[in-house]
DNA sequence: AGCTATTTATAACT
DNA sequence: TAGTTATAAATAGCT
């Protein structure tokens, strides 16, 4: 028999015992997070990203973005430790290399250069016919995942078909 | 005398002890961050700043700026991490009010780092809102720009008034 | 969502 | 700052 409570460290296969998991252990972090600001003062900024895309956080002073900016500030004196800056990459704006789909592509692209209020009606069209266009494709790819998520659910469990990783 | 182990909730007012304890503390949220991410494939940002002003940082992902620009993208439509993505969910849009502009921009940022065929179901709910929010702001733009181009062609303007649809 | 058996984390002390 | 140990906390597997 499995032994209680011995963590093996490697990523949970079985669906449903890595979302409970994930459960306990996401308020257990998020405890130790909130006290260590307390008893020990500390400025602490938490982001955690579940399986399925939900959003928590944590911050101990007024804002999460706050404790970012510090933390940019000092990226910016440079840090040494273990990282670098890797800061102003996400700043670029371009979508080449990506093999988004063409449609979100172009919207991306449009509105990095115009802001909605310069656009003429023409170009009020082609946005418009751009995002309900993008509008069908996410809609579309909804149904496909959640009818994946059907099925699996179905099966019990069964290995990760479409398990999307982050990284 | 004071028992082992026990934690009293409230600030540690002893410098030295305090400090200790941060050291402590710091290591073992830093693991159960480690652990969460890698046991139930979550995505983590950490960022902590001792008192003394040092920072301490981990991230699952490539980077705290990658988790970073998810929250953004996030924050702009809300984060209730109770809302399960039922047919309801999705229509209590909580986007509007945000700017077409900040809105547009959140679109172009997410596909320059995400492809639409590797977000979960969470990620596609939430560019389902910003594209339907986009798109109903650039359609009442529409009607908008339509209707003074209606006036100054009633006006005497020699505007092209014979283009314009409204759907 | 509760319940133990265990494993972990950690507070005080060295 | 690092190791030791007594305790408190967290949590894995079940129901």
């Amino acid at each position: 028999m499995p032994q209680r409570g011995k963590v093996e460290l490697k990523r949970i296969e079985d669906k449903t015992s890595r979302q409970v998991r994930f459960s306990k252990r996401r308020s257990g972090l998020f405890k130790k997070a909130f006290e260590l600001a307390l008893l020990c003062d500390a400025e602490v900024a938490l982001l955690v990203f579940s399986p399925s895309g939900r959003l928590y956080e944590y911050s101990s002073s007024s804002s999460i973005e706050e404790t970012y900016n510090r933390y940019k500030q000092f990226s910016l004196v440079g840090k040494d430790a273990n990282n670098r800056n890797t800061n102003e990459a996400a700043n670029n704006n371009s979508c080449e290399g990506s093999s988004t789909s063409d449609i979100l592509s172009i919207i991306a692209q449009w509105c990095t250069s115009r802001n909605i209020d310069q656009m003429d009606d023409g170009e009020l069209d082609r946005m418009e016919d751009l995002l309900q266009e993008a509008l069908r494709q996410v809609q579309s790819r909804k149904l496909q995942v959640s009818s994946t998520e059907r099925v699996e659910a179905a099966n019990g469990d069964q290995s990760e078909t479409n398990n999307i990783s982050i990284n």
